[in-house]
RNA sequence: GUGGGCGUGGCCUAGUUGGUUAGGGCACCUGGUUGUGGCCCAGGAGGUCGUGGGUUCAAGUCCCAUCGCCCACCCCA
């Protein structure tokens, strides 16, 4: 085999590819109820798009991103930077004060592949631009809770507040001296983050930098008065709204852009890769990337993370879509009749399928039987001599001859009691 | 980038201390029913044992190299 996907890159074959669609659909469902809006974005962007929002010391735009980097083109490792990208391009805060917006698409990050993360993986990524209030804080997040619950996925929804530029250096500077002096019980990587990137040291998995952390200073603690004020009134949206959540003080982004509030949707089912919503607030983000001072939150969705949960759950990928007719001729002539009949039958709405390669009865219907038909159709030559067809029920194995010369009979039984 | 694990027909896999034509299951095709699906039975097609080299009378099995995949670290949805 010399031909394959490249690493980290995977093709849904059509038995996963139709629980995609169905975790779709819900999450398009939702997102109307919430009184979202679609839009599509193209996936390459100038890479200073991503380096300026998503910080250019990130570990995704250090080293993570592909990028022709003869043209300074990247493809997106986010939808964020591009969605606020084409809402400024095209003056979208001039049409409503307030957007709501969602993409659904790949993504491309050069990581080493393993369970719940390739290389092209897909999400649902969801945008509530220009207002700063804390109930759209907690409006989103009701609604990733309602998603995930209707997917009958259980998993935990963590809260936290990064602060805001007023408050966040004056707790940096407090962490890193916690941190300095305690240098020597942390393990190498944390020592590595401790001064590229504090914050970090906050989520380190190893147990011993977990106790450590616990007597760390709070960013909690730190927050300036509107921070507070703000990070207070988003939990009491969500106690309004009866949604289940934890603080975890800990929680860190690994995007530059965020504040203030930050959530993530977590499972313990999926390896290591726990996360299957995250996202937060990132006022300031809008003007940064060139915009009028608009104020944004936001998360996305991993899509295979969801769908890899939904498999765990043994929820049944559902056989091949059901069809309503299959057409069995046999012998050249009625093979004839039947190949025309069945493009007359589509133009009407109904789903025919035939076999084109002149098989015996017994393969035909076979073939019926593994895709779905509800009823068959047989035309051999006793009924071609009366123009007539033998039309089986495959569930109650009735059949009766129908004339072939008016096909309103044959649409009207074959597509009354679809399921799909 | 750093660890660990695994590569046998399309998929899942058996293969004893190296020893005849590499075995089974799923799926596929044909027949049992010369015009009737699912279940069953019989038969059939399908394999450079990831690749290259080495040891040996003999390698799927042992050694070396290489490629690929998976999991974990890291990072993140």
């Amino acid at each position: 085999m010399k031909l394959k996907a490249l690493n980290g890159f995977k093709d849904i074959l059509p038995g996963e590819a139709e629980l995609w669609r169905q975790v779709e659909d819900r999450a398009r469902d939702i997102f109307a109820r919430f009184n979202f809006a679609e839009i599509r974005l193209p996936i390459l962007e100038k890479t200073e798009l991503f380096a300026r929002s998503i910080g250019e010391t990130t570990d995704i735009v250090e080293k993570e991103m592909y990028t022709f980097v003869d043209k300074q083109i990247t493809m997106r490792p986010e939808a964020t930077a591009s969605l606020l990208r084409a809402y400024i391009e095209h003056g979208l805060y001039v049409q409503k004060p307030v957007q709501r917006l969602f993409t659904i698409g790949p993504m491309f990050r050069h990581e080493r592949p393993q369970q719940g993360r390739l290389r092209q993986f897909h999400q649902m990524d969801v945008e509530i631009l220009g207002s700063a209030n804390p109930r759209v804080d907690a409006e989103l997040m009701a609604m990733g809770t309602m998603l995930l619950s209707e997917l009958g996925l259980c998993v935990s929804l963590e809260v936290n507040s990064l602060g805001c530029p007023a408050c966040r250096p004056a707790f940096r500077e407090n962490l890193l001296s916690f941190l300095e002096s305690r240098q020597d019980a942390l393990c190498d990587d944390c020592k590595r983050r401790s001064i590229t990137n504090p914050l970090r040291v906050l989520d380190c998995k190893k147990p011993n930098c977990r106790s450590i952390v616990e007597d760390a200073p709070s960013i909690l603690e730190h927050l300036c008065p509107e921070c507070a004020a703000h990070f207070s009134e988003v939990q009491d949206g969500l106690r309004q709204l009866g949604i289940d959540y934890s603080l975890n003080k800990f929680m860190v982004r690994g995007l530059d852009y965020y504040c203030r509030t930050t959530f993530e949707f977590t499972t313990t089912d999926l390896g290591s890769q726990s996360a299957v919503c995250a996202g937060g607030r990132y006022d300031g983000l809008v003007e940064q990337l060139g915009g009028p001072k608009i104020p944004g939150i936001g998360c996305a969705m991993g899509m295979e993370r969801l769908v890899l949960l939904l498999l765990q759950k043994e929820q049944k990928i559902e056989g091949p879509a059901e069809m309503d007719l299959f057409i069995a001729g046999l012998g050249d002539a009625a093979s004839r009749i039947a190949f025309s009949l069945m493009q007359s039958l589509r133009k009407e709405g109904v789903r025919v399928a035939m076999d084109l390669d002149n098989r015996g009865l017994k393969s035909q219907m076979k073939q019926a039987d593994k895709a779905g038909a509800r009823y068959v159709l047989m035309i051999g030559d006793d009924e071609l001599a009366k123009n007539t067809g033998m039309l089986r029920n495959m569930a109650t194995q009735e059949q009766q001859g129908i004339p072939l010369g008016d096909i309103r009979i044959l649409i009207e039984t074959t597509t009354t009691g679809r399921h799909v």
